[in-house]
RNA sequence: GCGAGAGUGGCGGAACUGGUAGACGCACUGGACUUAGGAUCCAGCUCUGGGAACAGAGUGGGAGUUCAAAUCUCCCCUCUCGCACCA
């Protein structure tokens, strides 16, 4: 142990001892408990950013933790390496994605390597090596088999000017992020998995994760959207066709005065076709069509429509009702037509007045009257039911189900329900994603790759071409293949890839058994280890990744591959990395090291001119609001950072950063080290103290169980609650403490008393500050790492109090205090208040009505 | 609009099932050691009045339950996040 606590030293000397002796390496163990604690794997884009930094800090927290407990415990790493970025890149430095990826990964396996995190690399993975996907293109054909992954046309957005396919985030308000042309909706034959035939079991079994955050659970609820209601069908005047619709008021169908098609709908040109509205319909099918769907999700989304036409008839009410075509029905949802009750629904008497359609009221408030007429919007609770022929006066929630039964003995439709969630879609028309195993040909059709053939490569040589089209169709040697059934040579490939959901859906799994050549994964590993004790990530992957990974669970289990359904106990949604932003008028935003000054006199330090600072905010390149690890590593070493991430909030609230904070957090690190240097001549040979209490008087017995009440605290900080913080101000009192104690005057009882202390507060930091910990245990004399001893437990005797502070209230505010022996009874505690004077003081000679006696705490006396 | 969460000193945050509000840290102030200290150690630090002892107020605002409320109930305000024409 060196004078001075030079984190550089120490944290790469114990990065070098850990490699060497394979100290995080972890094998299946039938002897120990497993516990599987998973970070979400980060997308290989560069640089690790404080956002992992936060994350794999907490999870290394909890991973070291309880391995010291004792459990044998799985903590991977690897790298979600396939997706866009990478393209983005390699078109910007004429390079190819995979060189970027892998260069990107190499860095940041050195980053995390230097924070000291506890990783057995030898599971690291990536998603975009062959050894990895081609096992998801094995399941895809599996599942193509059983009909769980289906072609069907869909919409994409589509730039005409780049000749490209487009993501959602590279749409910016209706235009191509990169050249700016409007963006259109192209139909494509895509790829679909069948994720609704879940929906109710992915829903139902949201009631069975308790380890989830609420917050997340409710997300995934609305996510999938359960709603129950009916399917309706309305028959169309003069034709044998019907219009079925979903409606979740089938109470109300009385009032349905006229119908609503989504553009989409088959059968809107249908209806219109011959009637002087063709032209009108066919046009306003085609502007809609062509609108970005980002448009319509803005606030002020005009609802419009045209009349088609045609009329249905309302099956219950009779009523001929106009069939409209409308911007505001999805095709999506339900059937893709809406039965409009304009006194019901507000979108619905919008429209109805918008086009002066008619407004027929059926549910009338329990106590209030309801005129169509002077109506200014719908009534949508619920009240007694009019106008509805045989079902007047009933009340309209039991209308619900008695108009449903009626719809069904009368054959005009049926209870259903209806989801928001829809298939999902994992075709990608990019280059850098795993290709989706399927040939086109002439004679065949659709025809899956056998399964000898896995993987299909990606092909490593492909030119990125200027917009982001996929070079894979006009690459011959890829696209061009022979058809496994007929043999004829001039077949097709799918040259579209999958959606990087499809990797992250089974990462965790392969993590097992990483290397499995034969198979996904061995079923030996999984059995194992799965499914995942404790998963750490950010909120931002609440429903999709989440929700994906609980789909393909249950896609792998019907194929008997794992035993369980749900991949994550447990989940912790880590908060956001936060910090104020600074800017000036003349050049925006600033990073942190281009302003100088604080408070008012903070300054821009390229133009003099005053630095404003704003809001605390997300850390974002573009708001410049960052902290470069690096830097952070540089200056203070991986402990201290880690430290401060811990220590600023408890992990599933926002952290807001503060350089100062982080100083603080250096400086108890350096605390510690004078504190442990200061008494290591004196402790190193001497053994803990494991006596009782009773040994032990004064300052002696006060430490000793302040070093139990740390144990404690700090172990259940980290069990129950993952409270790192409180953990770590509970060292701090402990330091604190030991920092009181007189070092000159020795006796043999109080040097093994400073030994355990000193041992407590290295083994209680071990896995927050791993570096520092290893050192001050060597330093005491231990040869091998820390993470191998055991976590360690307090004494009760220890906990025991000899007296107790008891306050006292007089009519509940606190009024006094004083100390009383433990064993005292209520009369003592009684009379000790009473006799006090300042209570007395209070009391004022008035009559007591009552006194509450809190046990070794309060005592309040009412008058 | 719907849903979820949050609001505590100058700041980040403590306070487990109602029972000493403000642990711990930052910032600030004073002292010690020092040629010097942005190092370190010790002490103070919610607000108001007071030299102090002490007293009063105080957990976004308002009501309520209770001997006792940051904590429970109701209403309101503000902020953050998610969903948002879902029929």
């Amino acid at each position: 142990m060196d004078e001075r606590y030079d984190p550089g030293a120490v944290e790469s000397k114990w990065q070098h001892f850990w490699e060497k002796t394979n100290l995080f390496k972890v094998k299946e163990d039938p002897h120990k408990k497993k516990y599987y604690l998973l970070e979400m794997f980060p997308y290989p884009s560069g640089n690790i950013h404080m956002g992992h930094v936060r994350n794999y800090t907490i999870g290394d927290v909890v991973a070291r933790y309880k391995r010291m407990q004792g459990y044998s415990v799985l903590h991977p790493m690897g790298w979600d390496a396939f997706g866009m970025p990478a393209e983005n890149a390699a078109i910007a430095n004429n390079s190819h994605p995979a060189q970027w990826t892998y260069q990107n990964i190499d860095t940041m396996r050195s980053q995390l390597k230097q924070l000291g995190f506890s990783y057995d690399w030898d599971r690291e993975l990536a998603t975009c090596s062959p050894e990895y996907y081609r096992w998801e293109q094995w399941l895809f054909l599996k599942m193509y088999e059983k009909g769980m992954a289906y072609r069907k046309e869909s919409f994409v957005n589509w730039c005409e000017h780049c000749q490209t396919v487009l993501a959602n985030e590279q749409v910016e308000s209706g235009l191509c992020w990169r050249c700016g042309e409007q963006v259109r909706q192209k139909k494509l034959q895509q790829w679909f998995f069948r994720i609704t035939d879940f929906a109710d079991d992915l829903l139902s079994y949201c009631e069975k994760l308790p380890g989830w955050p609420d917050k997340v659970i409710t997300m995934q609820k609305n996510w999938i959207g359960k709603s129950s209601g009916a399917e309706i069908r309305f028959p169309v005047e003069n034709s044998n066709e019907q219009i079925a619709v979903f409606t979740t008021r089938q109470d109300t169908v009385f009032g349905a005065t006229f119908m609503c098609l989504a553009p989409e709908h088959p059968m809107v040109l249908e209806l219109a076709k011959g009637t002087p509205r063709q032209g009108d319909v066919a046009a306003f099918v085609n502007r809609i069509s062509m609108q970005d769907r980002s448009l319509k999700a803005v606030e002020d989304y005009e609802k419009e429509g045209v009349f088609t036409g045609s009329y249905c008839i309302n099956p219950l009410s009779g009523m001929r009702m106009p069939i409209y075509t409308a911007n505001f029905a999805l095709m999506e949802y339900g059937t893709g037509a809406v039965m409009s009750v304009p006194a019901h629904d507000q979108r619905d008497f919008e429209f109805a007045r918008k086009y002066g359609l008619d407004i027929i009221v059926v549910v009338k408030p329990y106590h209030d009257d309801l005129e169509a007429g002077t109506m200014t919007e719908a009534y949508t609770g619920e009240g007694i039911m009019v106008n509805s022929g045989r079902f007047n006066g009933i009340d309209s929630v039991k209308a619900l189900d008695e108009i449903a039964a009626y719809l069904e003995r009368k054959g005009f439709g049926e209870k259903t329900t209806s989801f928001r969630l829809r298939d999902w879609g994992i075709s990608r028309q990019r280059y850098w994603g795993a290709p989706i195993p399927m040939i086109y040909c002439h004679r065949c059709g659709v025809v899956p790759v056998p399964e000898a053939d896995l993987p299909i490569l990606l092909p490593e040589d492909a030119n990125l071409l200027e917009g982001g089209k996929s070079p894979l169709p006009a690459l011959e040697y890829f696209a061009k293949t022979v058809c496994p059934v007929c043999g004829g040579s001039d077949a097709r490939r799918e040259t579209d890839t999958m959606d990087t959901f499809v990797e992250s859906s089974w990462y965790f799994e392969r993590y097992c058994s990483p290397a499995c050549n034969t198979a996904m994964f061995d079923q030996r590993a999984v059995d194992y280890w799965m499914p995942v004790d404790q998963y750490i990530g950010g909120v931002e992957h609440a429903i999709l990744h989440l929700l994906y990974s609980r789909y393909y669970t249950r896609v792998l289990k019907e194929f008997g591959l794992v035993k369980y359904r749900e991949p994550f106990t447990r989940l912790l949604t880590q908060g956001m990395v936060c910090k104020e932003t600074v800017s000036c008028s003349e050049h925006g935003f600033l990073l942190p090291e281009e302003a100088e000054g604080t408070g008012a006199d903070r300054i821009c330090k390229k133009c003099g001119r005053e630095a404003v600072v704003g809001r605390v905010e997300k850390m974002s390149k573009s708001k410049k609001n960052v902290i470069d690890p690096n830097v952070l590593l540089e200056k203070y070493g991986a402990d201290t950072t880690r430290l401060f991430c811990l220590f600023a909030a408890p992990p599933e609230r926002d952290l807001e950063w503060s350089e100062q904070g982080v100083e603080g957090g250096y400086r108890f690190l350096n605390r510690v080290w004078r504190l442990a240097l200061n008494w290591m001549d004196l402790i190193r040979e001497a053994r803990p103290f494991n006596g009782s209490p009773d040994q032990l008087s004064g300052e002696s017995r006060d430490l000793f169980k302040k070093i139990h009440e740390t144990i404690k605290k700090v172990t259940t900080d980290i069990e129950d609650r993952y409270h790192f913080n409180t953990a770590i101000s509970a060292v701090m009192e402990l330091v604190n403490t030991m920092y009181g104690i007189e070092s000159a005057e020795q006796s043999a009882l109080k040097i093994e008393l400073v030994r355990l202390a000193v041992e407590s507060v290295a083994l209680l930091l071990s896995p927050i500050v791993p570096h520092f910990a290893e050192e001050l245990w060597e330093a005491l004399g231990f040869e091998s790492s820390i993470l191998l001893a055991s976590w360690p437990t307090y004494r009760k005797d220890a906990l025991v109090k000899d007296e107790h502070l008891i306050v006292v209230q007089v009519n509940g505010k606190l009024r006094s205090r004083f100390h009383i022996d433990s064993d005292a009874d209520d009369d003592a505690v009684k009379k000790m208040a009473l006799s006090d004077e300042k209570v007395l003081k209070f009391i004022d000679d008035r009559p007591i009505k009552k006194i509450i006696i809190v046990k070794r705490k309060l005592v309040n006396v009412v008058v």
